[in-house]
This record gives structure tokens, sequence and C-alpha cells, in this order.
RNA sequence: GCGGAAGUAGCUCAAUUGGUAGAGCUCCAGCCUUCCAAGCUGGAGGUUGCGGGUUCGAGACCCGUCUUCCGCUCCA
């Protein structure tokens, strides 16, 4: 990587368009803003991703199994889960400083200098006063009552502002407050702006009060409220956990970045229900298992690290990040998180269901805590392309654009070329080709000279290219080229399926977990 | 969302001060047959992101809009 980290990414993401692995959404319309397709390349690539992910969690384990949760969920789900609330702020600018504010946080912020004020005189008057009755003063006194009853008036007007859903107002208080903007110092405010986390539509054919539905902004919900369904179905035991891949939803503020966010994502969640007391055990285990699963994918071991949150969520007790060296930097791949039994207390309450589970050792029932492991898919395809795309310079001068992907991920795992398109040599290649079909995706080009077609080759990342030539038809033989070294074996036609079962099954990848 | 920059063929880019939109590569058909890309012949492909405006005339100037990039800002 000796080009600038930006035409570096660049290049990845006009590789990923010109060798169909991602388009932007919409194209031909202008595109849609971060919102990605996955070509045909992409599409295999990320369903190969996803599959390792599943048997590494789910087929490895024997007590994992996954669930298919719908993205449509009862709307309570998302009370109960703390997103309509948390997520729902409204926006504000300053036009000189441009930065962006919580109109809230402006307002409370403008209270509780106010009640500083309230603070200081009543400091000042017990210093004068022997017999100082603070009660009083604070019901009296006519400055710290006149600030109360600003303090009160002011919250009130948020409140009902807020309940109303009306903006505009919220604006007028902060107008009316002459509320400044503490880095510009100016009141030059744009209007009050709602911000949605959530995307929002319409259950069944007739639009009306309750019928609002959200489209998930995780999959973690499907899993929890599933959880009882899932361990009493299963006859699961504790510590267990339940693996789920799918389509998550944010209307992020600001989204870019390439794939890494988007507004349409996927997410590969595993929660993994455990007795309390023993969830820091499995957060630790589970920081470990997952790192090494990064690490299995030979992409370098130096480009991951764990980043422990020291804030933590109000549901958490426990939080780490792993951590990968995108071209821009390192950023956030996957999530393990000690959830505590916050989710499912929570669904208890506002379900009016029992989630508990009776542990037959402890002879009594408990809300199991949680950890969760959650990885974006899109985010570990980003990860995978960019360690994988290089630019290389040969010995002999000439360039090669070759993406060294793990071989058991790659879309096509080997091409089939005729050395010259003649004297039967196609014939003989399409044989070969109908022969590892059943096995493998495989692909044939006979056009151009054979050096281009391994070029075009490396640049998707197809890992073995088998080319017949005159010596095939006398006895039998291939040749396969090796993607990452160039170099050539000489096979026999029959061994080909065995000799890729053996290099491009995601069986290898599994054992070093 | 704010500020800055950009948008011309699938890709990379041209097009004097406003005066007929071009090239290379790619792609397709054919020729050639050579194990590490760019031989030969022919061909396809563009309402210059989109919509308005100024002008006799706009790829170029003005306004709006969409998208992308960079920097802020936000992110359980």
């Amino acid at each position: 990587m000796s080009q600038k980290p930006e035409d570096f990414f660049k290049n990845i993401i006009s590789h990923s368009k010109e060798y169909g692995y991602i388009f932007q959404s919409s194209e031909i319309y202008d595109g849609l803003s971060a919102v990605y397709d996955y070509g045909q390349n992409g599409a295999e690539l990320k369903k190969n991703i996803r599959e390792y992910w599943w048997r590494a969690m789910v087929q490895m384990h024997e007590n994992i199994v996954g669930i298919d949760a719908a993205i449509f969920m009862h709307p309570t789900t998302w009370k109960a889960s703390g997103h309509v609330d948390a997520f729902n702020d409204p926006l504000i600018d300053n036009k000189d400083s441009k930065k962006r504010y919580r109109a809230d946080v402006l307002i409370e912020e403008h209270v509780a200098k106010i009640e500083d004020k309230i603070e200081k005189e009543v400091e000042k008057a017990k210093k004068r006063f022997e017999n100082f009755d603070e009660a009083m003063f604070r019901s009296t006194n006519a400055r710290v009552v006149e600030y109360q009853n600003k303090i009160n008036d002011i919250n009130n007007r948020f409140k009902n502002a807020m309940n109303d859903g009306n903006l505009a107002e919220v604006k007028q208080i902060i107008v009316d407050c002459e509320i400044v903007d503490p880095v510009s110092g100016s009141r030059n405010w744009t209007d009050v702006r709602q911000f949605n986390l959530m995307f929002s539509t319409a259950m069944g054919s007739v639009d009306g009060e309750g019928s609002t539905i959200y489209l998930r902004p995780e999959t973690a919900q499907g899993i929890f409220v599933n959880y009882l369904n899932v361990q009493k179905t299963g006859r699961m035991k504790i510590p267990f956990g339940i693996a789920q891949t799918g389509k998550a939803f944010r209307n992020e503020i600001v989204a870019r970045q390439f794939i890494f966010r988007m507004r349409e994502f996927e997410q590969m969640e595993m929660q993994f229900f455990c007795k309390p007391g023993t969830e820091k055990e499995w957060y630790e285990y589970w920081k470990d298992a997952r790192l090494k699963w990064h690490h299995s994918l030979g992409l370098g071991k130096e480009n991951y690290k764990f980043h422990d949150h020291v804030k933590l969520a109000f549901y958490a007790n426990a939080a780490s990040d792993i951590e990968f060296q995108f071209p821009f930097g390192f950023k956030e791949l996957e999530g393990i998180h000690s959830r505590t039994d916050y989710d499912l207390k929570q669904h208890e309450q506002f379900s009016g269901k029992k989630l508990q589970y009776f542990d037959p050792e402890e002879g009594a029932s408990y809300v199991p805590y949680v950890v969760e492991t959650s990885v974006g898919l899109d985010r570990l395809f980003l990860s995978i392309l960019s360690a994988a795309f290089k630019e290389e310079k040969l010995q002999d001068g000439e360039t090669r654009v070759v993406l060294s992907l793990p071989p058991a991920l790659a879309p096509i795992k080997a091409a089939v070329f005729p050395l010259v398109k003649k004297d039967g040599l196609p014939e003989l290649a399409e044989k070969i080709i109908n022969q590892l079909k059943f096995d493998h995706i495989v692909t044939y080009d006979e056009k151009d000279a054979v050096g281009r077609r391994y070029r075009r080759q490396d640049a998707i990342g197809t890992p073995y290219c088998i080319t017949v030539d005159h010596q095939s038809l006398e006895d039998g033989t291939v040749t396969v080229r090796h993607r990452d070294t160039m170099q050539q074996d000489r096979i026999k036609i029959e061994a080909l399926n065995d000799f890729l079962n053996e290099r491009v099954s995601m069986k290898s990848l599994l054992k070093q977990l």
C-alpha cells in the first residue's frame, strides 16, 4: 500500500464495481444514498462469509441453534428494547459554528445553568444567616422563586412541545431562552428536526393508528422474543446460544464510507444465554472465540485489535469491539457485549409473560444473563475485500491486480481454459467444467491470450485456473495455476475434484477454530 | 445536515475565450494460436447526472436537484 489511503480505498470501490462485487443501488436513477447492491461475485462472497460464520457458530457448537426471525415485529418490541424512546432525538444546527446539537440537551443545559444560580443564592444566604431554614428560603426568596418559576415554565413548555411533536415550539423555547451556541456564541439556529433511528411503515392495507410497524434496527430482539420458544422446543439447557443472520435498518444521520455504514445492512448475531454470575466467563470466552474466527481468515492478525468500552451502555456490564484496520483506519467490525438480563426483563415487563428458565441444578428459576456477539456482515465483507486487494508489481515490470481472497470464500473456485481455441481443447475443457460443477462454482473462458485470462481471474479472486493443452489430449493431465504464487502444477483430470475439495472447502478454516 | 470539490461512452480522461462531443482501454464479431494482459480487421456504445434559465448558440455561464469524495457533526 504505497499510495495514499484514500486512493487505495477508491481503487477498491471502483474494482468492486468493475468486477461485479458491489454496485450502487438504483444507479440508473442516480443512485440512492448509502444503499448498495451486491453483484454476481459479491453475492457469492457474501453468502460464503455468512455460511462460514453460521457453521462456526451453529454447526461447531452443540448448544447453539439458529433461527430466522421476521424483519417485522410487534411495535411493543421496540418500546421494550428502548429503541422508540432512546433514538428519537430533536436536532438543531448552529449556522455559524456548523455544529449540531440535540435540542433537548441544549434546553436541559440551560435549565441546569439556572439551577446553578439558585444554588449560588442558597449558598450566599447560608453564609449570611445563623439559623438558616433552607426549605423556607427556597420557597420564599423572590429571586429563587423567580428562577424556579422560569425552570418550571421551560420544562412544561418543553414537555408539551415534545408530547405534541411540535418542533417549532422546541425551537421557540431555544430562541426565547436566548440560548447561544457555546462554540460560536451565536443564536443563529436552524429549525429543529426530528431524528428517527428506525424506519417505519404501515402494516395492513389501511393506514391509521396502531398500524405503524418498524423495520428492525437490530436482529437481536427477534432472538429475545423467541428465546423461550427455542429453549422449550429445542430442550435447550443453559448455557445455550441462538444465532441469527439478517437485514437490519437504521436511519443514520451520516451514512458514508461505502458499505461500512449503510442504511440497510446485514447483521450476524448470536445471543448466548447463561446463568447469572457466569456472564463474565462467557464474555471472555466469546471475545477469544470470535477473535480466533477472524484470525482464521488469514488476513493478518495485526489487522485486528480489541477496543474495550469504558463508557458502557445502560444495559451492559461489559463491552468490547473487535476493530479491523480498514483503509480509513481501525474501525469497529464486531461487538461482544455482556447485556445482563436487561432485554429479557424488559420483555417480561412489557409482555406480561414470564421469560424465566428453571435450572434443575439450582432447583430455582431465573432470568438468564446474555452475552451477545454481533458482527456486521457488510463490514466483514469490506474488511476481507480490502485486505485481499493487492496491486502487485511483478519481476518483469508488469503489474497485476489480484484479490487474495481466502479460497473457501472466493466466489468462483476455479476457471477452466483451453490453451487455444481449436484442436479439441475447448471440448475437453467443457468436459472438465461438467465434471467440476457438481462440487463447485467454476467458469469457462476461451477468449484472448491465456495470460490475459489468468489476469482476469486474478482480479476476481479465483484461486485456481485449470488449463487444457495439447499434452492433456495425450496423457489426461492439465496444469493448475495458483492465484497467489502464479506457480503451476500438472495434475490428472480425475484428481481435480479431490484437489479442489481439499483446498477450497471450509473444513480447513473450521479446524483452526 | 453544514462547508468545500467533483459528475462527459462500461473504465481512465480530452474538448482554445461559449461555436459540429473525441481518444485509449474495455466490450461484441471475425482472423491469428502463443502458459502469465493490452497482435490484425470490422463493429457497437453518449439527450455531457437530472430539471430549469441566460444566449443566435451551453459539456462550459447562472439557479435548483440527485449522487460521490474530503472535512466537520452523529452513532445502543
